[in-house]
DNA sequence: CTTAGGG
DNA sequence: CCCTAAG
C-alpha cells in the first residue's frame, strides 16, 4: 500500500523536519511581529483537547490574519500533477497534524493550473482518536500514543516535544493497520477520492483540526491555495457580502466519516437534538463560538435590486445562519436564554440577523475545545465552551473559486457536519464519561470541583458509516450508504452571471463541467432538476393528452421544449430553516413595519441575507404565526423561543387590527360620502 | 415588482 | 418553498 510507504517516508522525514524546527519557527515569528503565528502553530498542534485546554492565546489568534500551510516535503512534492505526490500530500498531512504558517509561502506557491481543489479538514478522526486516547489512556494499545507522537513531532515547532518517532515506522504501520483508526482512515480516504478525478489536477488541502482561514482578501483567487498545500487552515470569517457571493457551481462539499450524507430534514432534526445536548451542557455559547463569526459584520451593499442578484444566488445554500442559530438560539425545551444577548436587535439600522449576532463575532471556528468553568452561587455548574473542534470535512472546490466562496464552502461543510450527526462527548479528567444517566454531581462535575479537567468533544455518531473505503464511492457514485451527499450544491443551473460585487473568477467552462458532475449527485436536499423536469413533463403530457384539439406534433414538441427548459432552469431552492436569530430579526422588523410590507422588512432586516426573499419572509411569518398558535409539542424543527412566538402573536394581532381599521376607514368613508 | 394566499 | 393571481 502506498499509503504506508508514504507514511514511512514521512516518518523518516520527521526527523529532518524537526531539525529545521527552530529555523522554521523563527521565520514564522518574523512574519508576525508579536510571534502570534508561532503561537498559532503551536496551538494548532493540539489534537487532544482534553489535554490542552489552556488556550490563553485563543482569542488573540483571531485577531490576526493568517493562513497556515505546511509542506512537509517540498522536494518530493515538486512534481506537480503527479498523483503520487498528491497521495503523499494526503498522507503526510495526516501524519503531520501540524501547520507551518506562512502566508507568503502560500501565495507564492501557486500552482494555479488546477481546476479543483479538495480540502479536507480531518479532525474527526483525530478527534475521536483523541477522545479515546483520553479515555483509555495508554491502555490496550500504544499505537494511539505513537501516532500522536508522530503528529506532534511533525509540528516542527519547538513545543512539540513528544516527537520521537524512533524510526520504527513499521510499527506504526502495523498498528495503524491493526487498529485502523483514524489517521489511516483519512489518509485512505483522501487517496481514494482523488483518484476518480485524477485527470483533473487536484489540490488537496487538508487541515487537521481547524478549519480556519482568515484574513484573506476575498479577491484573492483561490488558486493561491493550490496544490502544494496539504494543510491550509481557514477561518471562515467572512462578511455578508462575501457570504452572499454564492458558491461556485463546481463547489462540492462532502463530509466523510461517520457523518455523512443526510438529507436536509435529517440534518435539521439531528441538529436540533444535538443542539439540545450541547445546550444542556453548556447552556449556550457553544456552537456559536465555533462557527459563525462570519456575518457578523453586516455589509450594506446598496442592493436595490437585490432580488435580481439574489435570484442568481438563490440556489446556493448558506447554512451559516443555521449555525448561528444553534448558537444564539435557545430554549423551547426548557433551555431558556439566560438573559444575555447574543444579539442586539435594538439597533435601528439595516440590521440583519447577521449583525445582530455581534455577540458572537468573537466566535472562532476553532478546532480545539476549550472551556472554563465558573461557579454560580446556586450549585449550578457553569461551563463555557470556547470552541469545538470541527470534525473531518472534505471539500472540493475549483481553484478558480474565490477565497470568499472557499470560506462559504467550508462554512457550509462545517454547518452540515454540525447538523449531520454529531454528538457531544464529555471528558472528565481525561476519561470519557459514558454514562448519560449520571448526574453531574455524581460524575464529579460540581461547582465544588475544579472543572479544568472537564472538556467536551464533538464526535461523529458511531452509528454512521466509518469505512474510509466508502469515500471512494461517495465521491463519484454515491453508494447505498451515502447516497445522500451531505452537501452538494450546484449553483443555479440557469444562471451564469455573477454579482458584480462578487469575485467571479470562475470560468464558464468550470461552471459547465461542474454542473455536469454535480447534477448527478445532487439528489439530496434539492431535487434533481432532471427529476423535476421528468415529473413535470409527464404531468404536462397528461394534460396535453387530455386536450382533444392538440395535434401529435404539439404533443411531442411541447413536452420536449418544456423539458429542456425546466431541466435547465427549474430547481427548487434548498430548504434553509430560519434560525432563531433570523426569526428574531424578522419579528423585530415586522413589529415595526407591520405585516404586508415584506419588501421593507426584507430591506430592513435581511438585506444582506441574499437567500431570503420577501416572499420567504412572508412565508416565514405565516408559519411563525401558525407555530405560535399550536402547542409546543406539535412544533417541529428548531425551537423558537416562546418569547419570540409571543411577540409574533402580539405583532400579528396588532397589525391585523390595523389592517381592519384601515379597511373600515376606506369602507366607511365612501359610505359617509 | 410586490402582495397575498393557496399548494 | 413554490406558484400565481392580482394590484
Amino acid at each position: 500500500m502506498c499509503a504506508f510507504d508514504l507514511l514511512a517516508a514521512t516518518a523518516d522525514n520527521l526527523l529532518q523536519e524537526k531539525q529545521n524546527a527552530t529555523t522554521s519557527s523563527d521565520r514564522l515569528s518574523e512574519n508576525d511581529g508579536d510571534g502570534f503565528v508561532k503561537e498559532e502553530c503551536l496551538d494548532a498542534n493540539k489534537p487532544f483537547k482534553a489535554e490542552h485546554s489552556d488556550e490563553a492565546s485563543c482569542d488573540r489568534r483571531y485577531k490576526h490574519e493568517f493562513v497556515k500551510e505546511k509542506k512537509p516535503f517540498k522536494a518530493e512534492l515538486s512534481d506537480e500533477g503527479s498523483s503520487d505526490r498528491k497521495r503523499f500530500c494526503n498522507i503526510s498531512s495526516q501524519v503531520y497534524n501540524q501547520n507551518r504558517c506562512s502566508k507568503e509561502q502560500l501565495q507564492h506557491d501557486n500552482y494555479g493550473h488546477s481546476c479543483i481543489a479538495s480540502i479536507v479538514t480531518s479532525s474527526s478522526c483525530s478527534e475521536r482518536f483523541a477522545a479515546e486516547t483520553a479515555v483509555e489512556g495508554k491502555g490496550q494499545n500504544g499505537m494511539e500514543n505513537l501516532v500522536r507522537k508522530v503528529e506532534l513531532g511533525s509540528s516542527g515547532c519547538p513545543d512539540s516535544s513528544g516527537c520521537k518517532i524512533d524510526g520504527d515506522v513499521s510499527k506504526v504501520k502495523d498498528k495503524l493497520l491493526k487498529f485502523g483508526k483514524v489517521p489511516i482512515d483519512t489518509g485512505t480516504e483522501l487517496c481514494c477520492f482523488e483518484d476518480p478525478l485524477d485527470e483533473k489536477p487536484l489540490a488537496l488541502i487538508s487541515s487537521c483540526g481547524n478549519a480556519k482561514l482568515s484574513g484573506y482578501d476575498d479577491s484573492m483567487p483561490q488558486s493561491s491555495l493550490s496544490k502544494g498545500y496539504d494543510n491550509v487552515l481557514v477561518d471562515s470569517r467572512d462578511n455578508d457580502e462575501n457570504f452572499s457571493d454564492c458558491a461556485h457551481p463546481c463547489t462540492k462539499i462532502k463530509s466523510f466519516g461517520p457523518i455523512m450524507f443526510i438529507d436536509d430534514r435529517n440534518i435539521k432534526r439531528k441538529l436540533d437534538s444535538k443542539y439540545h445536548e450541547v445546550a444542556q451542557e453548556s447552556k449556550r455559547n457553544t456552537l456559536s463560538n465555533s462557527v459563525l463569526d462570519g456575518n457578523v459584520k453586516p455589509v450594506y451593499s446598496s442592493r436595490k435590486n437585490y432580488d435580481k442578484s439574489q435570484r442568481s444566488q438563490m440556489n446556493i445554500p448558506f447554512k451559516k445562519r443555521k449555525l448561528f442559530n444553534c448558537s444564539s438560539d435557545t430554549n423551547s425545551n426548557g433551555y431558556s436564554r439566560r438573559g444575555d444577548t447574543s444579539y442586539s436587535p435594538e439597533n435601528d439600522t439595516n440590521h440583519s440577523v447577521s449583525c445582530s449576532s455581534s455577540g458572537m463575532s468573537k466566535g472562532h471556528g476553532t478546532s480545539s475545545l476549550d472551556h472554563s468553568a465558573l461557579r454560580s452561587r446556586d450549585s449550578h455548574v457553569k461551563l463555557r465552551i470556547k470552541s469545538f473542534r470541527v470534525p473531518e470535512l472534505f471539500i472540493e472546490i475549483p481553484e478558480t473559486a474565490t477565497i470568499g466562496s472557499l470560506k462559504r464552502t467550508v462554512m457550509e461543510a462545517v454547518t452540515a457536519v454540525f447538523g449531520g450527526g454529531l454528538h457531544v462527548g464529555v471528558i472528565l479528567h481525561g476519561k470519557k464519561v459514558r454514562d448519560d444517566n449520571k448526574t453531574l454531581l455524581q460524575t464529579g462535575i460540581s461547582h465544588g470541583n475544579h472543572l479544568d479537567a472537564l472538556s467536551f468533544t464533538l464526535e461523529a455518531n458511531s452509528s454512521q458509516n466509518k469505512s474510509p473505503a466508502c469515500a471512494t464511492d461517495s465521491l463519484s457514485v454515491p453508494s447505498a450508504d451515502m447516497s445522500q451527499p451531505l452537501i452538494v450544491y450546484p449553483s443555479s443551473l440557469g444562471v451564469t452571471h455573477q454579482r458584480a460585487s462578487g469575485f467571479s473568477n470562475v470560468l464558464p467552462e468550470h461552471q459547465v463541467t461542474g454542473l455536469g458532475s454535480l447534477v448527478e449527485s445532487d439528489h439530496d436536499s434539492a431535487p434533481s432538476p432532471i427529476n423535476t423536469s421528468v415529473e413535470k413533463k409527464s404531468k404536462d403530457s397528461k394534460e396535453l393528452i387530455t386536450v382533444p384539439e392538440m395535434g401529435m406534433e404539439a404533443l411531442v414538441a411541447i413536452p420536449v421544449h418544456q423539458k429542456s427548459k425546466r431541466t435547465e432552469i427549474v430547481q427548487r431552492r434548498i430548504r434553509r430553516p430560519f434560525s432563531v436569530a433570523e426569526v428574531e430579526a424578522l419579528v423585530q422588523a415586522v413589529e415595526k413595519l407591520g405585516t404586508g410590507r415584506w419588501r421593507d422588512v426584507k430591506l430592513r432586516a435581511f438585506d444582506n441575507a441574499k437567500h431570503r426573499t420577501y416572499v420567504d419572509l412572508k412565508d416565514k411569518w405565516k408559519t411563525l404565526v401558525h407555530t405560535a398558535r399550536i402547542s409546543p409539542q406539535q412544533r417541529r424543527g428548531e425551537p423558537v423561543p416562546q418569547e419570540l412566538l409571543d411577540r409574533v402573536l402580539t405583532a400579528h394581532a396588532y397589525w391585523s387590527q390595523q389592517k381592519t381599521k384601515q379597511l373600515l376607514k376606506h369602507h366607511s368613508k365612501p359610505c359617509l360620502l
